[in-house]
DNA sequence: CCGCTTATTTTCAGCCTGAGTACAAGCGGA
DNA sequence: TCCGCTTGTACTCAGGCTGAAAATAAGCGG
């Protein structure tokens, strides 16, 4: 569409490019006695952020940089979410926001800095299903869900909007998927469910919006975050960087049941945890918390180099 | 580290945070008879890209338009792969790069404009071991890599490296995992084995190096796609996209192995495919191409609003 | 020693998976 | 026509993994 450059290559268009701002931002996990929380500034309702400077050697240490200034915490474990564009579309100048991943212990309490744990459940209360199916998609969001449906045009429309919601909140019979923790979010974004969506504008008849909000679409990137993660300790062994060095086997299982929202029957992740070689004992036992006591463990950091990749779905042929 | 900005706002902070270029680049696959490929430019050295600018309206759509004004496709399945920053770092400017992974069909061979499909295993001929392991690996990769291994330092760096270098490349008894090729091009680039890595300099004693290179870190991102790709077909029905809209079951499992790298057992693929419900038959059959002629089937669609997401790894209890 | 709590081990049936074998259907040449 | 070749399709079977539940062990307090 439009002009055809001929030249191929990149910035040698002859086009002036536009330069953009790219900002950085964070979701920082970890997990405590009162459940799964994210780092957070401002009262809790944004995530640690800032600009890539000049000054930053690389994206990652840019993060690791901004992360330590506002909040004092220094990051450990890393990974990329997601890059996004077309937010904050105002004026000439677009920003480019990178968001990461980050997984940490929440300890070491010695900072001066002010340092804010947000709970994930706050900002998602229907989210935390270790207790059974939270009463709130029972009562306010899937009648609201079925209003929003009933508000279609037509009638396929309707049956769409209505399947869609089933299926990300588990309605009707059907299994609850903790993985699918941004597509229900964006559902409820785009059904006007959540305050993200409905504020800057007049505000419509909806009263009670469920979940704490959160600045701009940080939200929504803390969503992508727990997403990720809840996928990812599956298939890679990434709950240990949120364990401390030494943990008994239930502990384990509890940090595990705390980011999935959910609950595991106790031998059968004793059995995965055993059989897969990712912990060994130390050879100490826990100071008794009421029963028998329990041995602890400590992550085995060889298997990170034993290409533990599992996982395939694919009949593939042996050689 | 520096100083402490108590403006905890990003871009409220006072300093005066560096606009950067913001390039998109598509890593665009197909499957057609000669095997897995992907559309390039400049004589198949270099993957289409150009700047994120002000015209477009969000990085895919500005990622779509540089694809067809150089190559004259246009992309239907997209999604993100990685953010890279740290290139091309000549002078203040910063480069951010967008990398993304398109899946098409190769079909529509209207276009007027020059159109150039790389075959994936010219790039990586390590990666192809649908006729067995290649021959390269044993005669040329291993050899060279024991080499890099013997020039550590110390003894541990020696042992590590050998059991990367195992791990990867599935040496010494070890399976092959074919869904680490990133992994693999980084470590060849690591030990210097591929011409990325060496050009630019002084060129060292290595003479032949296998695979074909591309422009600057484009093999890389290509590695990217192809590792997210093989994995991806795993547990997403993503390899539809490179289908025609009609097929026998035996040609959808031949693009999957093509994809994969290595065969699959006959029966067991059927059975995977039919018990999921992701294809239907049309009633028809092929034009025979030798024996018996086969069914046509054609993909399911609705399977995509069935939230299919399949694949767990922790033993989740139910309700 | 008993009852309570928590930890740890065993067992068992069902499902999925890799692998192999058998059978069906079209084609072409002897 | 029959045979052999090729490709497609169906069935079987053993082993491993999974979900679920029961059984056993170890400490504590009365």
């Amino acid at each position: 569409m439009g002009e055809q450059p001929k030249g191929i290559k990149k910035s040698k268009t002859g086009r002036k490019a536009s330069d953009v701002k790219a900002d950085l931002i964070a979701v920082v996990a970890a997990v405590n006695n009162s459940g799964p929380c994210v780092l957070t500034v401002e009262q809790e309702a944004a995530l640690p952020s800032g600009p890539f400077e000049l000054a930053h050697r690389s994206l990652q240490s840019g993060l690791r940089d901004w992360v330590e200034q506002q909040t004092g915490h220094s990051l450990g474990y890393i990974e990329q979410l997601y890059t996004f564009a077309d937010r904050d579309r105002i004026g000439a100048e677009r920003v480019i926001s990178i968001s990461y991943l980050a997984l940490t212990r929440e300890e070491e309490v010695t900072g001066a800095t002010r340092r804010c744990w947000g709970s994930w459940y706050d900002y998602f209360p229907w989210e935390d299903h270790r207790s059974g199916t939270p009463p709130i998609i029972r009562e306010v969001l899937r009648p609201r869900l079925m209003e929003w449906a009933d508000g279609a045009a037509d009638t396929a429309t309707r049956l769409e909007r209505q399947r869609r919601a089933a299926v990300a909140f588990g309605l009707d019979e059907r299994a609850w998927n903790e993985e699918l923790a941004l597509q229900r979010y964006e559902l409820l974004f785009e059904a006007g469910i959540v305050e993200e969506a409905t504020r800057d504008r007049r505000s419509t008849e909806l009263a009670s919006v469920p979940g704490r909000p959160m600045v701009a679409d940080h939200r929504r990137i803390l969503a992508t975050g727990i997403a990720r993660l809840r996928s990812k300790i599956k298939y890679r062994p990434v709950v240990f960087e949120l364990m401390p060095p030494v943990f008994t086997l239930l502990q384990l299982q509890r940090t595990v049941e705390a980011l999935a929202g959910r609950l595991i029957n106790k031998p059968n992740f004793r059995r995965l945890i055993e059989q897969q070689e990712l912990v060994e004992e130390t050879g100490e036992t826990s100071v008794d918390t009421g029963g028998r006591p329990a041995k602890l463990y400590r992550f085995r950091h060889a298997v990170l180099n034993e290409g533990a990749m599992a996982g395939t779905k694919l009949p593939l042929a042996r050689p």
